[in-house]
DNA sequence: GCATAAAATGGAATTGTTCCAGTTAACGAA
DNA sequence: TTCGTTAACTGGAACAATTCCATTTTATGC
């Protein structure tokens, strides 16, 4: 049975079928998980889809993740310390403030817009095509806890 | 027998008394080795250590570059898909430049010096303490060559 | 409806790193 | 200089995140 059969069409799919790229199932579960839930991990992510579909494989949402990466869906973004995370918001080139107790991670707007949105001070011969920007600190939950990490 | 049996005081040595630990062989390797290889990840430090002295575990390597890092002695940098590299140059608050296609890592100086040497345009509540900067790009070496990852 | 290649599955394997319980050794005190 | 304390090291197992691989399923074009 061919994934489309009758349901109503939604976004994700849409965008998928916008990528010319086969529209499964599972890549529809993934693309939107990644929009309900902006920057989370693939646990979360892999939660989030068998929470929708039922039995999909550890693989098949790593293979996803991927695959939206590649086709510029998602963007995939890897902060020390963390498992990578995903975001829903691509097409920009935004930054990251990343909380050193909890892990939560908020978008930053990039002043320039455009990537690389920094000129290295000399690129020692370097073609540099992108700036990434995290910005570490401490959330507002976790300004007033102790800086320890979160268990 | 206790470590210092003798040899002449070398400059890891002098670092390690003045942050007020214990100076084991395995101590002073390391930053030796981390000194001679600047960047370099931990499986090149063992291998380095091992040549110097000999049997050590690779446990006390981790321990002793975690160590060193909290008392600032190196700084611990992890890029996106790549195992952390550890960094000799520490006390300024400079940013780097990775090729996507061999993994080189070079510094890149801070222009404004002091940390976070960035504003987010909006920090939404966070206290940000540091803006870490990584540019992506490919190392002149690997500029001639295609962009596959290095084998 | 059928063929085909792309995608998903299940399970094992890898990589980088950490945990743990027991042993060794650095160093301050006697 | 010896001794006791405790930090540091060892060996080995465990772990988390991710990837590899062979097999099966399924979306899509004809
Ligand atoms: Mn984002
Ligand atoms: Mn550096
Ligand atoms: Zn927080
Ligand atoms: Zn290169």
């Amino acid at each position: 049975m061919p994934y489309h059969s009758g349901m109503t069409t939604s976004a994700a799919e849409r965008d998928l079928r916008g990528a010319a790229v086969r529209v499964t199932k599972q890549r529809v579960a993934v693309l939107d998980a990644v929009r309900r839930h902006p920057h989370a991990d693939a646990d979360t992510i892999i939660a989030d889809v068998r929470g929708e579909l039922g039995r999909v494989s550890t693989q098949a949402v790593y293979d996803v993740l991927h695959a939206l990466d590649e086709m510029g869906l998602v963007r995939r973004v890897a902060p020390a310390g963390s498992p990578a995370r995903y975001d829903p918001r691509v097409g920009d080139n935004h930054h990251h403030l990343v909380c050193r107790r909890c892990g939560r991670m908020v978008d930053v707007d990039c002043a320039t817009g455009a990537a690389p949105c920094l000129e290295p001070v000399a690129a020692q011969g370097f073609s540099v095509t992108e700036a990434e920007v995290i910005f570490w600190g401490y959330c507002p939950d976790c300004q007033s806890k102790g800086p320890a990490p979160a268990g």
